[in-house]
DNA sequence: GAAACTAACGAAAACGTTTTCGTGTTGACA
DNA sequence: TGTCAACACGAAAACGTTTTCGTTAGTTTC
């Protein structure tokens, strides 16, 4: 095993003080050109690196970004990832990932373990507990540490940090439209108990649509679902829910459902009911994901774009690391943005 | 914006010499009770928290796992790198993502950016570029200074590191097996291009089984796939390359795909075709993921139980990195494991 | 020939820890 | 009264950098 080579080792190795080496590799003026070249060529003889950690400790800046998010096993979350380290490694920055799993103690947990000099600022989103709890105490306290947060798709809106969020509600009222305008007279939705505020904005869309169509609301159309029914796979409460919902309420010819497999479990007890695709019922998914390019039919849907998100949200924070580095806290008066970036109905054969 | 509390910063406070402090807060009975009660009030009183990277640099490890992949929008490897957070998050380390994007180049970047310092050791799996141009170079220089290496899934065996794979060979054999006790007589397989290992290696499997079930092997019946056919969403050439080779071979009743798109458009195409699933034709795919779970009829396959995968990557890492801290590279004749991850093949609907 | 300047380099501090090795003060003991 | 141990603490080195501020020696200037 070669010891990892050091500005000191060189320097030993070359007569010379480390202030020289060190001054050499930058090619600072003030060392002799017959030195420089001779620790140069030294240097990349035995492909000398600095130590990123030294340097971390030196500068007090890791360039790293800590990623907090709910889960990863998952078409949208693993997507804004993509774009996030896209952007990161284009400017030079690393990536640290933590994982909540929905989990309030996990996401503080991970949070306290990467604040203490590990990264330079967070991006994440938001568990469903924490959600539930309203207990922000810890995105509030990093951000007072000097830790910018960037928030993306589960934000909160108390909280001081930029933001990227996704147009839910128009989105989904576009969606609604689309079903309107395909001719659907009673059209079902099927979403998540309201903590969770993306679940709760596009059933507002949903709402929002159809009054402004002057079209009827009916309760029973509404399907408002536990979340716990997705666990292990097991998806047969879903299913009956949704399978009661259609034949107590056999007039209904659109469904728009929030994500995609309550899109694709609708698909399936539609064809149990043997209900055809568009012709009887049409169906809107949101989340444009591998399910639905890959659903039979293929599946309609409203796109969030999630690598785009994950590229602003990086570009937020290190647009902000950067700047930090000449304001100097200066201006307390510091203006947060939240950018929406806008979906997209993405049509496809469960639509006429 | 508090500034961050340091050792110095509470010594000064209290009147003490950083030494003092730092003792207290280990507990160290060199100070007296009273000091170290002082000392432990005022720091739990500011939350103090030891800084990473200073810890880093004095202990010469990081606590943080480096991990390069392909892509991260892809079943596999998102619950891959599921299963590695989760045991390094138990055992106390963090997890830095890289993506290769498949890219010879992007690869060793990453690992160029990560080797400095950063990580204590890589978990990887080779991009198919590298894979193709054979060019191992990185992997060798990372391992010669001394920063363990554990591969999975795209391997290579000539590399001196751990590595947990997957037995794709026996897996695949048990797919065409169970095709053939179905009552498959002609079964084609969709397959990739030699160079990718796996792909290789359960085209073999699919070989193997049809030779020891005295069944005979037809060259027409097997498809080696381009894999630019994948990139932009653009199945139309994969799909007319199915049709192709199921219209010119009508007697096919059983194919195996080696990933789940290929299986998926196996039977889009056979749909298309009027063939009936799995009365005429019978589909088994590799990578149990959630388009297997949800696809119309829902996809017989071959789980290969990622999560345990990256599970056991991470055990194999950590294991040989806190190993180092006894042993100080005496050993040199090290061994190196390589587990074998059994699959399970998942019956479905599309299978008899 | 002294003053002033320049070129080329080194010493040392700093980032925040941990840890080894003093060192001064006490009290006990002979 | 002198010796020794125990106690409680501090100084300093070390991890690997970067950077400021000397410090030489040699060269110019009048």
């Amino acid at each position: 095993m070669k010891k990892k080579i050091t500005l000191k080792l060189i320097a030993k190795e070359l007569n010379v003080s480390i202030s020289t080496v060190s001054k050499s590799l930058k090619n600072s003026k003030e060392i002799s050109e017959e030195t420089r070249e001779k620790v140069q060529a030294f240097a990349k003889f035995y492909n000398y690196k600095p130590n990123n950690i030294a340097l971390s400790l030196k500068n007090k800046k890791t360039k790293t970004i800590g990623v907090i998010i709910p889960e990863i096993v998952h078409y949208f979350f693993s997507k804004v990832i993509f774009g996030i380290e896209h952007i990161a490694n284009q400017r030079g920055y690393n990536v640290i990932i933590g994982l909540s799993n929905e989990s309030f103690s996990k996401e503080v947990l991970n949070m306290e373990m990467l604040a203490n000099g590990s990264i330079d600022g967070f991006i994440l989103s938001i568990s469903k507990e924490t959600l539930e709890k309203r207990d922000f105490h810890h995105f509030n306290e990093t951000i007072a540490q000097g830790m910018p947060i960037v928030m993306f798709d589960r934000v909160e809106d108390s909280i001081k940090c930029d933001k990227v969020i996704v147009d839910d509600l128009l989105g989904s009222k576009k969606a609604v439209e689309k079903l309107i305008n395909s001719g659907c007279n009673h059209i079902a939705i099927v979403t998540t108990k309201d903590f969770v505020n993306v679940g709760a904005l596009r059933t507002k869309g949903y709402i929002l649509a159809l009054e402004e169509n002057k079209k009827a609301l009916n309760d029973s159309l509404i399907l408002k679902v536990e979340d716990s029914e997705l666990i292990d796979d097991n998806l047969t409460q879903l299913e009956q829910d949704i399978e009661h919902m259609l034949i107590s309420n056999p007039e209904i010819d659109g469904v728009f459902a929030v994500n995609e497999i309550y899109a694709l479990t609708v698909m399936k007890v539609a064809r149990k009911l043997k209900k055809r695709i568009p012709e009887d019922l049409q169906v809107i998914g949101f989340s444009d994901g591998v399910l639905s390019q890959n659903a039979v039919p293929t599946l309609t849907s409203v796109s969030q774009h999630a690598q785009k998100i994950g590229e602003r949200a990086a570009e937020l924070l290190i647009n902000r690391l950067e700047l930090e580095d000449y304001e100097e806290e200066e201006m307390e008066l510091e203006r947060y943005e939240t950018e929406v970036i806008e979906t997209e109905l993405i049509e496809r054969e469960s639509t006429k």
